[in-house]
DNA sequence: TTATTGCCTATTGGATCCAATATGCAATAT
DNA sequence: ATATTGCATATTGGATCCAATAGGCAATAA
């Protein structure tokens, strides 16, 4: 055989395609806390039925990152201020052990890429991509833990959290912080002390939700602008947005 | 109004009955690591059509309940020790925090409920209950602590150990062990003494990964007997089970 | 005018139907 | 005898169809 090998039963289903899709437009913001998901609008979207589409957004309630009422559909969760505090304390508590488990492992290749990845994030210019460069760090900091399901709930939080929490990156001067954070804590990792950056990472964390909540105190409504580009869907040009748009004649 | 007061959109789906009964089974071991849950079968043994199982079955395998090879269907997911020991290792850290928030924050009345739970575990004689009597303990030390999230992230680590840690509970003197720990856990509990609390919490877990790794390597077959007791699905009366079951004609 | 009722439509939850894939067995060729 | 091929059937993934609910608007009654 010299053909290359291939497993064709892992390519993505419809519904893990639309998943995937929707998943990344609420967590960059692209559909905004309430916005309401429409089945057959977003089957129209994704050019399926319903019922792909069901199955994503079924995946997506478990994860918290849209709620359901029965009878009147999904709609983007929009996350309290409360359980964005304790959602951060979570990741505070769980990053912290796994950046330590992390410093023990971390081969010579995670070393060069966790400092690659903090020159990209500190040199990013375009705010929509500061989350995506923020977890890019993190993640190859993290890359030689060994604790794949810790790094799970880590993603889970993040993604519930992170359109807010980028915001507040956009919205302050939260980003000039967030670099010199991401040095101190390159350096403790390159030095090899689990200790440091444990206790850095904690640190970070929760300085920027406190910069968020502060920010929350001086601006009750939430502003909520910036923001742009839906993820692509396959084919149709339609957004998934406002539009009552009929069916069924 | 006389009328009791009641919000007909509260009602469960046929989707959220079915999750919680398969979700009962697999946690308690009544579907054992691996066995295949038809989609057919299971539509028939809960009276439905197949969309309401799959849409459970979805929902399950975002829990990591169990597992989906495309086009060859869900079967019950199986922890590898590896991962038993990372979840543990999670659980300890999480509880750890959870607990000392709780000490801080409980009341009269879930104190008096700790002791009485922890009482009503000591006291279970029929295995099959141990893991609920377990999780009532917990779960009433745990209330007040103000951390919900923790408190999913816990449920959701218990959900996918459980039936591994129960066996261990079964198959050596572990039971023993886990009534003089809860003990120790309810009085520094009671004397409101968070560290150590939290500190003899984590050894609660870590202790029971212990047992359960030793079992392991003096049995490397594992062995999974005992078990009983189906979820109660509504009407039929079929389980489910092996039986190939022919359908369509 | 204002509250109530009944109808119309959009939308969801679930049932049924169809297409694609997987698997086992019999027939065939070597 | 053994490997290969083709077919029959089980099963999943997705499409379509139907029933039940929600919500808006017009007609009606006070």
């Amino acid at each position: 055989m010299r053909i290359h090998k291939l497993n064709v039963g892992d390519a993505p289903s419809a519904a893990d395609l639309i998943f995937e899709s929707l998943r990344r437009a609420v967590i960059s913001g692209a559909l905004k806390d309430g916005d309401p998901l429409r089945q057959e609008e977003l089957a129209q979207h994704f050019n399926t039925s319903r019922i792909p589409v069901r199955e994503a957004l079924t995946r997506l309630e478990q994860h918290g990152l849209v709620q359901i009422r029965r009878f009147h559909g999904y709609t983007v969760a929009q996350m309290s201020r409360a359980q964005i505090e304790e959602i951060c304390r979570f990741r505070a508590l769980v990053e912290g052990e796994v950046v330590a488990s992390a410093v023990r492992r971390a081969s010579a290749e995670t070393l060069t890429l966790a400092r690659k990845t903090c020159g990209a994030f500190a040199k990013e210019r375009d705010p929509v991509l500061w989350g995506e460069r923020n977890r890019e760090f993190h993640a190859a900091l993290y890359a030689d833990c060994g604790l794949p399901y810790h790094l799970e709930a880590i993603h889970a939080a993040l993604d519930k959290t992170e359109r807010y929490l980028v915001d507040q990156l956009v919205l302050t001067s939260g980003m000039r912080r967030a670099r010199a954070e991401h040095l101190a804590i390159l350096e403790a990792f390159e030095a090899r002390d689990a200790r440091l950056a444990a206790k850095l990472t904690r640190e970070h964390i929760l300085g920027a939700l406190s910069l968020f909540c502060d920010y929350m105190d001086a601006h009750p409504a939430p502003v909520r602008a910036i923001r742009g580009r839906v993820s692509p869907g396959p084919t149709q040009k339609g957004r998934p947005g406002r539009k009552p748009g009929s069916h069924r004649a």
